[in-house]
DNA sequence: GTGAAAGCGCTAACAC
DNA sequence: GTGTTAGCGCTTTCAC
């Protein structure tokens, strides 16, 4: 592989020269930089970023941390991540650290080994004393790390009050909600609880049930499905991530509720797999591809230190469907 | 950030000393460890990798190249790369190149950047000729790239025969299979040859219709769909990727046509969406999860040059559903 | 406008 | 067994 001093040599310039030619469009006199290029082509170069990555400190990689990709919400997230990362000129490291022992230990190392400029976190992270006297730029999505990590979120409060908002025009009096494991801390809790005051304000009863911590699957999503059905059978609204209300609409299916009649289904996140079933989901769509764009944009400004004034918070949507 | 030179200063050491220490757990004294041990906690240094792949001239990262994330199929094949990868010992750096211009020629141009040691290629290239003279460590996923270019796949011969035995069981005769753009050269075609074969010999009739290039959306599977009943109105049988059967079963339902009983869909891929729906999907499952290890240990071997037997392809199995 | 040279942080071959 | 040192490939400052 040729290098640049060889290219140099070939130029009969110096390896500064070949250097600023490359990097800098309007350095040199025409003749220099047709030489330089000339050395370039015949010489099939191609400059490392390795060496580069030294001299300039740094990789223009960012690492994003998720759970799984294996899961629609964090499959539609990583690839608006990736692709606002990419036109940012910044490429995109990616760690699961749901299959694995202490994967997140190991990234936040590698952050620290200045492997990567920034992290994306989006897991549903602990040990969130990880973060705690981490002095390089980490975004959190979604979730709370600590005090000086700053936070892009959907308005969960807004989220709930819509779903509870669908449930109400249909004169549901009795909502079960499927949230995530309550140990994590995330603004995501917000949205049950939204629904929950507007519901019990009408008069509603409402209960909480949770899926274990880092529970993605379908399996378990219809396993607690289940559960829902036999522990209270007058239940005439559910609302919780896509997973589990497609989950609940099988089940239902499997016992002879019709929905949307007997009972109403609110999806919580609105990925495509609300719609690929023979009965569309009705949804609160959280706004994935642009709070990927926001969190994108703000940790290149971490990065850089630049200053912004986007929001940290986007608003969520309802995505009419079949089931409420 | 403290650097290895700092740390032999406080330690009262050499350089070499601190980063063989670090570096080989069987090297140097008792005594000499402790002290670069105790210099290296008292100065919280973490080596850098930039410098470290510099020296070592190499980055412990393998990109991956596909369509798009936001797919359950490439989803579950990158969660799978990631995970084996990582445990190999490399990180993985993401490419999707579905919505980019030209993203691919960007992500070889880093191979050759050295930004990682290797690539694994899973998107609809239509550029081979990209591939051709790139002498580095490549391995395509699925499809032809090049001559020299070794590729892992599924025995989709099998996987066309199992959807046709199906489809025989319930006797079938006139069977539309959905099949990817045809000038994208990948082994995946074969599965609709095969059952072709199969279909044709037990004198059924059968037909081919193509989805346009690069598009995996639920939106065009669906417009797709609709085609399909408007065209064969006495199709009894149609086998193609995940999101097309989905799509064929919610169009079935549109049109008051009972699944399985007058019509019978075989889903070819078996992800984790054949499950999801209110009616499991009769599916030809790849082993993705067992194909990413496979790759991954396949480009490790690339990179390092050693050796392996492991097989090049894996077979694909039934999945029972309520489809067929 | 161009070349020389220092330096980015680390590894490992080679002296001692 | 330990220290010295020559790179790894590149960028950029600073003389000329």
């Amino acid at each position: 592989m040729a290098t640049i001093k060889e290219v140099a040599r070939e130029a009969g310039v110096s390896v500064g020269t070949v250097s600023m030619v490359l990097n800098h469009a309007d350095y040199g006199s025409a003749a220099i930089r047709a030489k330089v290029e000339a050395a370039v082509a015949k010489m099939h170069y191609v400059p490392s970023e390795i060496g580069r990555n030294l001299s300039l400190q740094r990789t223009q990689m960012v690492g994003i941390i998720v759970p799984t990709v294996a899961h629609p919400f964090f499959a539609e997230l990583v690839e608006g991540l990736e692709e606002s990362l990419f036109h940012l000129g910044y490429k995109t490291m990616l760690c699961c650290t749901q299959k694995k022992e202490n994967a997140e230990h190991t990234f936040v190392t590698m952050l620290k080994r200045r492997t990567m400029d920034g992290i994306i976190m989006g897991a549903h992270s602990l040990d969130v004393s990880l973060y705690e006297n981490l002095n390089r730029p980490v975004l959190a999505f979604d979730r709370y790390l600590s005090d000086n990590i700053p936070i892009v979120h959907c308005d969960h409060q807004l989220g709930g009050q819509l779903a509870a908002e669908a449930f109400l025009q249909h004169d549901c009096h009795h909502i079960v909600q499927i949230a995530g494991a309550q140990i994590v801390r995330t603004p995501a809790h917000g949205y049950h609880q939204a629904c929950n005051e507007v519901m019990q304000a009408h008069g509603a009863q409402t209960d909480l049930v949770s899926l274990p911590w880092n529970e993605f699957s379908f399996a378990g999503a219809l396993q607690l499905a289940r559960e829902i059905f036999t522990r209270y059978p007058d239940v005439d609204g559910i609302l919780g991530a896509d997973m589990s209300i497609a989950a609940c609409l099988q089940v239902a299916g499997e016992r002879g509720i019709r929905v949307p009649e007997a009972l109403r289904l609110v999806a919580y996140d609105g990925t495509f797999m609300t719609q690929t079933g023979s009965q569309p989901l009705t949804a609160v769509r959280q706004p994935i591809e642009e709070l990927a764009e926001l969190a994108a944009a703000k940790m290149v400004h971490m990065i850089t230190g630049e200053q912004d004034t986007l929001p940290w918070v986007l608003p969520p949507h309802l995505l009419p469907g079949r089931t409420c």
